[in-house]
DNA sequence: CGTCAATATATTGTCTGATAAATCCGATAA
DNA sequence: TTATCGGATTTATCAGACAATATATTGACG
């Protein structure tokens, strides 16, 4: 026998931590979100699974339990687990939109969460002109300010994320603190189709210090409009870069 | 010794299903959100859970597990689980929503969620507007119709939710799905307040039947301007029945 | 007496094996 | 043909063990 179980999690790559059952949650929950399991269809059981991962059975069955707090599925004795219906998804939840940018669907996630975000944000930066105490304030334009002084790409990608999470919690509405993870992965995506041209950096840039501005001053209507503005700058960039290449469905 | 563990999940009361781990991950959520454990808090360690509700070890485990997929609390060897700062709570979790309104901050609660929905719905049912089908706007005139129908108040709040739900789904942005969770736990917390006026009930009605005009007829401007008169209306029987019980905190 | 390192200890992480419960499916009988 | 019963499969739960880890204590050394 000897070695037959070191190589334990070598076949699950090792993502948050490195506890196994977090790995196994990840692989799972990624392949049921990229749709490798269609809603309906009934997994591998628990035995299967970790006889694949190469873990004990116990690990399975905390990282399904996960999932299942997901709702992404459900289970019953002698069925197995299966697929839940896509409606049913906690698609808000921080890891299953991370697993979902990373899907072949990235494209239509990130369609989906820009006009998400035009729902959310304009109001949240409303909310927060009225409301942002002064500490609140200073985050926000130390954020808006990093964004200006960046060296890096990451770097300001980093402080545009600051930024718009400090105006979400400036709003004063604490629902709208989960949806930090949204836009932590609409930046993310965004990323590939952010434009290096100096000009439009420079643009958005001005952008967002419109909407800073607007909050110090305490001008809610301003605030809406100039978050409309910046968001239909990414929309135009994203058409600008990725317009070309047409996505199955409606095009 | 006998029937030492017979009495098994007689301590902890049961829940969805007859499954032992969701009725310990429901009991230790709504201690957490209840306020029981602040953030912060060390929580009884898995041995101390197990001997308290009368259950194995791997159910506590379990049910922690979930509990860690909504981001309630982590954990560390040695150190034990910790309760995560409410910042990081999937509020927007349809469990954890429950348990909100179910809280002592259920007043809290409900002024949040009635706010956010001014944030999403009216747009939502612009959304609708512009991309109805003809059954998802067959759904929406059906729950329109059994509301003004029921004979309960029950039926009459199961139709109105379905009523919401249904403009939620038309909106055609599948990120706006899981926030019907949202709308199913306000509805349930405003029973206690609806009021059963018959002039109230016709008003309210008459509201709802505007939203359904403006969607049928396409008219996304309309249908926001209904959306935020039926949000009005309930703010104002809040107002009008629990406003003589003012609240901790900012009068 | 103070600082640093080794060690003790407590707690979760993980594995293994066994029993219980639930449900589907087929076999059997009316 | 239908209804009932039993077998088989899978998750649910329990129990006990060892591993990994981080705190806290203790001891040695300067």
């Amino acid at each position: 026998m000897a070695t037959k179980s070191r190589s334990i999690g070598r076949e699950v790559p090792r993502i948050g931590g490195t506890f196994v059952h977090f790995s196994v949650a990840n692989e799972i929950g990624q392949r049921i979100v990229r749709g490798d399991y269609p809603p309906g269809t009934i997994l591998p059981n628990e035995a299967e699974w970790s006889e694949m991962f190469g873990v004990g059975r116990s690990v399975v069955r905390e990282a399904i339990k996960m999932l299942m707090a997901k709702n992404l599925l459900a289970s019953r004795p002698k069925i197995g687990s299966w697929v839940e219906p896509r409606e049913r998804w906690n698609l808000l939840d921080r890891e299953v939109l991370t697993w979902y940018a990373a899907s072949p669907e990235r494209h239509t996630f990130l369609k989906t969460v820009q006009e998400f975000r035009y729902i959310i944000e304009p109001e949240a930066a409303a909310l927060a002109s009225q409301r942002r105490s002064e500490s609140q304030m200073e985050a926000i334009s130390k954020a808006c300010f990093e964004m200006g002084t960046a060296r890096t790409l990451s770097e300001r990608t980093a402080a545009d994320t600051r930024f718009h999470l400090a105006i979400l919690r400036a709003a004063g509405n604490e629902l709208l603190l989960p949806l930090g993870a949204l836009i932590d992965s609409a930046l993310e995506g965004l990323f590939v189709f952010v434009t290096r041209e100096v000009n439009d950096i420079r643009h958005a840039q001005d952008l967002h210090e419109d909407i800073e501005k607007s909050i110090r001053l305490q001008r809610p209507d301003a605030a809406r409009k100039a978050v409309r503005r910046l968001l239909a700058n990414t929309d135009a960039i994203i058409a600008r870069q990725g317009g070309g290449r047409p996505e199955r469905g409606s095009g």
